[in-house]
DNA sequence: CGGTTGACGGCCG
DNA sequence: ACGGCCGCCAACC
């Protein structure tokens, strides 16, 4: 499956549907978009989210470690940004990762 | 818990 | 077409 023009769209709007307060992985947004092994994908995609809208909260998509990636750039951004919503942050990595993860697959619903 | 290793798949030069 | 590079992930130590 090649590169799909929609994919990005599909990460952004995933992105969206996380809650204030809470953060998921680029695998899960992968698994859920049905595409487990694109997880690199979606972190490129996300490196694509500044200054397109809606907004999408790319600071509340992390790794599965709970881990702000992205070489050093923008990491201080996120986690202040996390910070502000209740996530707590220090260094590049989330706190109480496991209580504040939010896994699409699982939690997300259509309505 | 943190650092390292192996493997999968796409992307860029 | 080719080789090297990743904003990854899971397993191991």
């Amino acid at each position: 499956m090649a590169a799909d023009p929609n994919f990005n769209d599909h990460v952004f709007e995933v992105a969206r549907q996380v809650p204030v307060g809470r953060v998921t992985s680029y695998g899960a947004i992968a698994k859920f978009l049905g595409v487990g092994n694109w997880s690199r994908k979606v972190g490129k995609a996300m490196g694509l989210v500044a200054g397109i809208e809606p907004y999408v909260p790319f600071q509340r998509v992390v790794n599965s470690q709970g881990r702000l990636t992205g070489g050093t750039s923008g990491i201080e951004h996120r986690a202040q940004l996390l910070a502000e919503e209740g996530v707590t942050v220090i260094g590049d990595k989330v706190q109480n990762f496991k209580t504040v993860f939010w896994d699409p697959v699982k939690e997300l619903n259509f309505d």
